[in-house]
DNA sequence: TAGGCCATCTGGTCCT
DNA sequence: AGGACCAGATGGCCTA
């Protein structure tokens, strides 16, 4: 559904106000270049790897142990449940599941982005975070089905 | 330096 | 049985 340009502006206003975003940290007086080059580019996992997932997975896995008996959710939770079944997992299957959560949350981040590029933002407001996109595009939707219902 | 955001790992639970 | 989903924990990066 195409929106005429005149509306997406004040569309956008009466989002923003909403929504608290309109306020402009002095920072953004920069301009909108130099914002953008300044914005987190790609939020996407991958580019953010610094040091192997294999690598801290022996860090990971010691620590998990040492403190997998103080953890409280560990033990609240599942222990009221009818299965006790534990899972055995051997290192390739718990290397496998790691892959596979990552192309999970990969997927759910691609969603994200598609939705922050439907939702109106300023051109140089700063990247919505996952939980600010979420929150305008609900006020996005309710103003555009008010707008729907009262033309 | 504290707080927000995010990626990743992990184990429990649900579902097929 | 195993993949998907979920939520807690942790650590890194960035900004005010």
């Amino acid at each position: 559904m195409a929106v005429p340009n005149h509306l997406q502006d004040s569309m956008l206003i009466h989002v923003a106000g909403e929504i608290n975003l309109i306020e402009f940290p002095p920072k953004y007086a920069a301009g909108p270049k130099e914002q953008v080059e300044n914005a987190p580019s790609c939020p996407n996992s991958q580019t953010r790897i610094k040091d192997t997932s294999w690598s801290r997975e022996l860090a990971d896995r010691a620590r998990a142990d040492s403190l997998m008996m103080a953890s409280p959710r560990l033990h609240s939770r599942g222990s009221h449940t009818k299965s006790k079944r534990r899972r055995i997992i051997t290192g390739v299957q718990r290397q496998a599941a790691n892959v596979r959560e990552r192309k999970r949350m990969f997927s759910l981040n691609e969603a994200f982005d598609e939705l922050r590029r439907k939702v109106p933002t300023f051109a140089y407001e700063k990247r919505l975070s996952r939980i600010e996109t979420l929150r305008l595009a609900i006020i996005y939707i309710s103003f555009m089905k008010d707008l729907l219902e009262n033309t």
